[in-house]
RNA sequence: GGAGAGAUGGCAGAGUGGUCGAUUGCGGCGGUCUUGAAAACCGUUGAGGUGUAACAGCCUCCGGGGGUUCGAAUCCCUCUCUCUCCGCCA
């Protein structure tokens, strides 16, 4: 949720703002600067109603302790009064103020000033690439027919036992899902992020946190016994970990990296890009979590890009770094970088890493605060970012490093493999 | 899954109908003392809303929801969670 405040300072300021995402908020905006007024209104005459029942409770009290009964019943049918009042103000304030949420859930967050306005994926901006492109040898193959080549991963066996998009990782292929949950890991931990393994499933009340729900109910599996999600991703029980909690400033920044298999139902794709590893249903990640003082949120958000970019150079994978326009900005981010691979034998560019600063908007609906060195507790930055999700690197790796005699290792990755190349 | 106990402020732990947002201890912060520190002593220390230039003031919150009462942390109902014992089990 974007803060109140915003709307109530300058709400055409905020409309303006939207209209980089292509999101008209303008009939949202005002009802919303409507409710304000009126919950304000509701509570303000509600608090005067409590007060002055409390005082006449209060008297009341005082005339039994001295006997003067009489009295005090004279009062209690103004309490009586009150009481009725009291309930009528109770009933249109909820009223106000549940129209107020629900509203405000509706709202994206506010795009960051850098956000590209556009419609599409073709309107991000690609602002930095690295690495040289693979020159591959004649008759080279994709990644679903290396996996098979070399015995790697079963896609049939997986479709078998659970449902397409579930692959069953085998010998090499099962030992190359390990070594870069090692590597990622290993390096996380080696750039100040502190290793946390979370569930895998979620209660609402966490999905809703970092944003899960209300917007993105259908991306998720749900449990229906218990009432609980499995994960799309580590962010949610991770960045949950922290909510409903007041930080110290000095704190902060707390940075969390975990691994975990994420779950998407992905209703709905189809085509070349569901093929072979470029869009499952389960799959390997490592993610790393930021909480920020404000001020600091978009320096650590730069910390974070360069920190991927780090890992894909030491993978020796060619990748660009592009900034999505308004369009293609998550509901809950106001900056994103996403991090692309380029697979040589498919002739495309994969997403591996989406890196968000969601600013205040899961903070606001997690109530993660931080206690200032001076003045009230504030509202603490979120970011996150994949580091990194596995199936697209495998498949890159596959297929960039691939020659006559097998697929060659990155040298980072060489130690966890206990080989130079997969045969 | 069965039986019982409990849920109070950062933590521990009082409080069973009337200035209780809550005794006290620990922790934290500020101060006195000290060359410095410790100890001791004094003071201070929850969150949200409303309001204000800023204070003040006012309202709400003692696991969640509902009820009884002029008045509830305290009584009643209900839900959730935690703990102990038993059963099952990696």
């Amino acid at each position: 949720m974007i803060d109140l405040q915003h709307i109530r300072d300058d709400s055409q300021g905020v409309i303006r703002r939207y209209a980089v995402r292509q999101f008209d908020a303008s009939d949202l905006v005002h009802r919303i600067k409507e409710l304000d007024i009126e919950r304000r209104q509701a509570q303000k005459q509600l608090d005067d109603t409590l007060a002055e029942a409390n005082a006449l409770a209060r008297s009341i009290g005082e005339l039994f302790k001295s006997g003067k009964g009489q009295e005090a019943a004279t009062l209690k049918e103004r309490s009586g009064e009150l009481k009725q009042l009291s309930k009528a103000l109770q009933t249109s304030l909820d009223a106000a103020a549940g129209e107020l949420d629900e509203l405000m859930t509706r709202l994206p967050m506010l795009p960051h000033p850098l956000v590209p306005p556009g419609n599409s994926e073709a309107d991000n901006v690609v602002i930095r690439e690295e690495g040289s492109m693979p020159k591959l040898h004649p008759g080279a193959m994709p990644h679903w027919e290396l996996a098979k080549k070399h015995r790697l991963i079963d896609f049939e066996a997986g479709t078998k036992v659970t449902g397409a998009g579930f692959p069953v990782y085998t010998g090499q292929g099962a030992r190359l899902q390990r070594a870069l949950i090692s590597f990622f890991l290993d390096e996380a931990t080696r750039a100040g992020y502190t290793e946390v393994q979370p569930p895998l499933m979620v209660n609402p009340a966490s999905a809703f946190g970092t944003g899960q729900l209300p917007d993105k109910d259908g991306l998720m599996y749900h449990v229906p016994a218990e009432d609980l999600y499995l994960i799309p991703t580590s962010e949610v029980p991770v960045t949950n970990i922290l909510r409903d909690t007041i930080l110290e400033e000095k704190e902060l920044p707390v940075k969390y990296t975990a691994y975990s298999v994420c779950f998407r139902r992905e209703a709905g794709s189809y085509g070349k890009d569901v093929r072979g590893l470029n869009r499952l249903h389960q799959f390997d990640k490592v993610e790393i979590v930021q909480v920020c003082h404000p001020g600091k949120s978009y320096a650590a958000l730069d910390e974070m890009v360069a920190y991927v970019a780090s890992l894909l150079e030491k993978l020796e994978l060619p990748f660009r770094i592009v900034r999505l326009c308004g369009g293609d900005l998550g509901f809950a981010s106001a900056l994103t970088y996403d991090m692309e691979v380029y697979s040589a034998a498919q002739e495309r560019w994969l997403e591996v890493s989406s890196i968000s600063n969601f600013e205040t908007y899961q903070s606001q609906r997690m109530k993660l605060r931080f206690r200032p060195e001076k003045g009230k507790n504030q509202l603490a930055h979120t970011l996150n970012g994949s580091a990194l999700a596995l199936p697209r690197i495998v498949a890159a790796l596959l297929e960039n490093h691939q020659s006559d005699s097998g697929i060659s290792l990155p040298k980072a990755l060489q130690p966890y493999m206990g080989s130079e190349s997969i045969r």
